[in-house]
DNA sequence: TCTTGACTTAGAATAATTCTAATGTTATAT
DNA sequence: ATATAACATTAGAATTATTCTAAGTCAAGA
């Protein structure tokens, strides 16, 4: 879904769309990495000077109460978030921190209502490791003899 | 993997177990609700009326990293802890706040070692909805006209 | 214009976790 | 058996993420 769609559906719902608001959305909508509370609150302090932490928790709070946006906590304490709301699993590099997004084909799990008698509401599928880009320097680095292997 | 079998392993990799780290181990086996650190540190104290919170994270992070027990951070700023390490989900009810471990059938990831070229060490899956317990009790509750859905 | 209610703000409060420095314990080599 | 070094535990302070609170701001309708 598309920003102008996402904010249609906010009016919709009766959402007063405040500068605030619209630019913690746009925000996510642009940066797809998903951001800490800590990053979206220090890149939209660039240009709203006056912005609080609370409004930015506040703002996050309401979308997700929405389904307008996605939190992800993998890493305990720390709370991602993802613009992108359709099902699809995350991978977290345990070195470099990076999150990104995987297409899981065949996960039974996707569009089931109800498992062992409970309701399912959400399914949040965490895939720990460490990512291509990592692997790569790391072989790299063992090629050069710099280091024995960073595991 | 009984009690027995998981002290012999932790012995034969040289970690040292003292009374307070028996004990933790002890708590978990005894205890298969994936308490968190509080429950485990009030639990004990009872018992070691000394016994420090950051001896139970100490503790807690020594057997992660041996693979002894597992970490589970479904909640943001919560970990609860599981005693059995073979992969399972667990289904969070949002309502009452207990864990339960499911089994998937034919989930894609289980024994899958590299997904998009990133190296996966370990999987997560969290499922998020209302457990039986909850869905039959908001039932009776319609019955009686009592409340109207508690969603 | 005035009022009302909702939104934002800054800073205080809370909760989970980690750090620190002192003390206690254990294992090893003599 | 004892000294020593290495490691474990403790209590409390510090840190970090998040939530709360009270005051100020803004916008829409009477």
């Amino acid at each position: 879904m598309n920003l102008k769609e996402k904010v249609d559906l906010l009016k919709k719902k009766g959402v007063v769309l405040t500068i605030q608001r619209y630019a913690v959305l746009e925000y996510l909508y642009e940066n797809a990495t998903h951001p800490t509370v800590e990053e979206i609150y220090q890149g939209l302090k660039k240009r709203f000077s006056t912005i609080s932490e609370a409004t930015v928790y506040n703002t996050l709070q309401l979308f997700k109460n929405h389904n307008i946006i996605r939190e992800i906590t993998i890493e305990k304490g720390k709370s991602h978030f993802d613009y992108e709301t359709k099902p699809h699993h995350h991978f977290l590099c345990r070195r470099c921190g990076c999150i990104y997004d995987i297409d899981v084909e065949g996960c039974p799990l996707v569009g089931k209502k109800m498992i062992d008698g409970h309701r399912i509401e959400e399914v949040k599928p965490y895939i720990i490791g460490i990512c291509s880009e990592c692997l790569k320097e790391k072989k790299a680095n063992e090629k050069m003899g710099k280091q024995k292997g960073i595991v």
